[in-house]
DNA sequence: TTCTTTTTGAGAATGAATCTCAAATGAGAC
DNA sequence: GTCTCATTTGAGATTCATTCTCAAAAAGAA
């Protein structure tokens, strides 16, 4: 699976004019064998714990070039720090984010997008990207009892 | 306009035993003044302007108190900071936002709230708030050349 | 291998937001 | 009105994610 989208991020590297190397392959596989949605600094701390040597700025600057690429998706909670999830098959999805526990789902609107669609014709402008983020409580945390620390 | 919902930020000071400051009318009467969807530091300078003597801090502690009893609404573009929104009448209604020129229009889409609510009864979440946001040109935007510094 | 350019890492810098704490100020009691 | 005391304010320090800096290391074309 890695091996046909590290294919992809080489030849991006290349158009850019940009090297191939060992930090920047491991950032995209760290990414890409991940289902998470997650911040650069969770990123940066399983690669040091799979003993590979790397710095958070280059950890950032690679997030950097993954996002402009179109290879990773990134989203904003709100809470000041970017989520990063692979974007292997380019599943164009919107997230239902737990406020509790922060479990995240994701989901597919096709209804959703047309309207979107129709909205901005409405307003003359020409979309470009969304951000759709529905937040409640899940099953479990609806049923468990707040914890007071 | 105001002095109906000063009332209300009246009584939300007195029931949560908060003192009733000029700093703070300040700031609610700056947010209610205008419509634009403007960040702390925009609504602290706009303050400046006009000669009411307060600092930074304040204003953000009196945003935090607004948005935390729903008297202002507030959202977050990616870039990092919130930006600010009366919310006088109430009114539910999500953004399309230029991408180039910033400009900000609010939509409603009573279809689009319904299919949210659908898609949280499916798993299983209960809806408890929601960001959209639509990013793209409009149409003046869309016509002028990109302007190069 | 050599050479040039890019990349890396460590730590400094940035910037929005929050925190600290002494001095100032509301507002209830008298 | 004024006393009293808990709350609020302001100035500057702090936080924290992210970006920047720059010297040393590495990529990769010749």
């Amino acid at each position: 699976m890695i091996d046909i989208e590290l294919k992809k991020f080489k030849r991006v590297l290349k158009d850019e004019n940009l090297k191939l190397t060992p930090q920047r392959v491991e950032v995209f596989r760290e990414v890409c064998d991940s289902d998470e949605h997650r911040e650069a600094e969770g990123i940066y701390l399983a690669l040091r714990k799979r003993d590979v040597n790397i710095s958070r700025a280059t950890v950032y600057r690679t997030m950097d070039i993954l996002y402009q690429h179109d290879l990773v998706q990134r989203m904003d909670i709100g809470d000041g720090k970017w989520r990063y999830e692979h974007w292997l098959d380019c599943h164009q999805h919107d997230h239902l984010i737990c406020i509790r526990c922060g479990t995240i789902v994701e989901f597919i609107s096709p209804q959703i997008e047309e309207i979107q669609q129709n909205v901005a014709d409405k307003f003359n402008y020409k979309l470009v990207r969304h951000v759709h983020q529905l937040f409640g409580l899940c099953k479990q945390c609806r049923k468990s009892p707040v914890s007071v620390n």
